[in-house]
DNA sequence: CTGGGTGCAAAGTATTTGCATGAAC
DNA sequence: GTTCATGCAAATACTTTGCACCCAG
């Protein structure tokens, strides 16, 4: 489990019930878009507006407790701020899986080719996951 | 220079003016997105139309002689299609550049962690170019 | 000729904004 | 009590579609 209004706190955002039920279904869903955001919530508030789910979903961007996963040929997806990772897409089913990998040999390659100063790197791997390779 | 009649030739796309100028454009300026598209093809046809450039570079996508590349905190760009390649976006002043780096480090590292199928890697570095280091 | 592309207008979808009310602190 | 979030409706932005006309092959 995790304290959403602990961590809404943190980020010096209302604890509202609208804004828990959006950190709880990240926290136990992972990664998931705009509508799907707004179809779960609606189950909990029968009255809830879109707009609320982007003001929202826009202002822990801004706050940096969510991220922004754009995804080859699909919505992008929100999930919690967390450690450096990577994602896995399955280009059949949608499915997205995190995955740890080590970029450091990247940015080395780059610092040999170029002058720029990677602040941040976004990878994403499409294919197939186990379940539709059969 | 680019001969973009035999390229849209090989794609079975019809030679059209506004296809020509698409494909010149993004082989003088890399990465452009819809609306620099756009504006960019007024200049060579005043009556052109947004819905020509959508249909023609959905086309072009569809065909695979396009590629998009989703950006962090801007719009998706396109590219004329080339070899695999990794991309480099400042920031401060939105400049995209090519680079090249080995993927197969990070392919080696996901079949060790998953039994997923790796299809496509899209590798974006964000940060800052040269000149806006100063 | 014939098929497909173009431009225009309209429709559709996605996202943001303004405002009155109500909840959080 | 004050600040700010919510829900609604309207506005804006983005993208696709239908169709009459025209051009490429």
């Amino acid at each position: 489990m995790i304290n959403s209004s602990i961590l809404l706190k943190e980020y010096n955002l209302k604890v509202t019930p609208q804004r828990v039920a959006i950190v709880d279904e990240l926290y136990s869903n992972g990664h998931m878009n705009i509508d799907e955001l707004y179809k779960k919530l609606l189950e909990k508030f029968p009255s809830i507006s879109l707009a609320t789910i982007y003001k929202n979903v826009n202002a822990m961007v801004e706050k940096v407790f969510l991220n922004e996963v754009k995804i080859p040929d699909a919505k992008s997806v929100y999930e919690l701020a967390k450690e450096e990772h990577s994602h896995l897409v399955c280009s059949s089913c949608g499915m997205i899986e995190d995955i740890m990998i080590d970029t450091s040999i990247l940015q080395s390659s780059i610092k040999a080719q170029s002058a720029f100063k990677i602040q941040n790197v976004d990878v994403v791997f499409s294919g197939l996951c186990k379940s539709c390779q059969k």
